[in-house]
DNA sequence: ATGTCAGCGGTGCGCTGA
């Protein structure tokens, strides 16, 4: 069964490109981020027509997830726990039923918190307390659980091309970083990482000053597999080749197989 | 060379967020 996230910036705009990507890679469930899309002006339909159950969970104009599945999700649930006043769409769990036991995807765009002298930090560091608090209730229930998604933190040096442009970054302050390290310490496994031990290996390439063309990259998107979900992992991927396609996202979707 | 893009309000194009 393949996993997919990517961060599509904007459905209306890709469409195109999402469905061309959807029929290449043909993942059983896509977690999408950034929609831009309230749910009731997601196009649905093209997606139920290449067999996917669509979940949104958007707002007007910015923000907002997606999560697709070609199962029918036995579960769904928006918001991220712990602060009814956050008005921002940026999370949609679900659960699918696998083979022998039940699959949980929590999909998740998490504040970029830039500037970082503005309250969009501690609003992103705060975000991040909340999901290392769901996260720690979520594996307690000893499920296969992946936690996939923009997660708009360098977890290392080697996820980016250029690390010293982005020691001022909120994608690379210590306290994002910090926490991002508390959250895989509740005993996640990257897929990436577990499978891809080798730098130059990124998510995201920025629109301006020609990022992609210097292959100046971060690597941003993540999925974090519970030991349920680490033991049936078989590989990984990140589908570079369509960052260079017409009318690209700037970043690109990576995907898990997991043997369920 | 901070060199781009999407959505909004409202039908121009400056602002916001990334």
């Amino acid at each position: 069964m393949r996993i997919a996230s990517w961060n599509i910036n904007g459905v209306k705009a890709r469409l195109e490109t999402v469905l061309a990507w959807l029929k290449e890679a043909s993942p059983d469930v896509a977690c999408f981020q950034e929609i831009k899309s309230i749910d009731d002006k997601f196009p649905k339909a093209p997606f139920e027509e290449l067999g996917y159950h669509v979940e949104t969970h958007g707002q007007k104009g910015f923000n907002g997830v997606a999560l697709l599945s070609k199962h029918p999700f036995e579960e769904v649930n928006r918001r991220l726990p712990g602060d009814e006043e956050d008005e921002q769409a940026r999370y949609i769990e679900g659960v699918v039923a696998g083979k022998t036991q039940p699959l949980r995807f929590g999909c998740l765009y998490l504040p970029n918190g830039n500037p970082v002298e503005s309250e969009k930090f501690p609003y992103k560091l705060k975000w991040m307390d909340r999901l290392i608090e769901h996260a720690r209730d979520t594996l307690a229930r000893e499920e296969a659980f992946v936690l996939l998604g923009d997660y708009n933190v360098i977890p290392q040096k080697d996820d980016a091309a250029r690390p010293q442009d982005w020691v001022e970054d909120a994608l690379f302050k210590p306290e994002s970083r910090a926490r991002f390290r508390t959250l895989m310490n509740l005993g996640f496994t990257e897929a990436i990482r577990a499978t891809n031990k080798s730098s130059g290996i990124y998510t995201f390439w920025d629109y301006q000053a020609g990022a992609w063309q210097k292959d100046n990259g971060i690597r941003i998107d993540h999925l974090l597999l519970s030991p349920e979900a680490a033991s049936i992992l078989t590989s990984t991927g990140i589908d570079k080749h369509v960052r260079g396609w017409e009318k690209p996202s700037d970043h690109v979707p990576v995907w898990a197989d997991l043997s369920a």
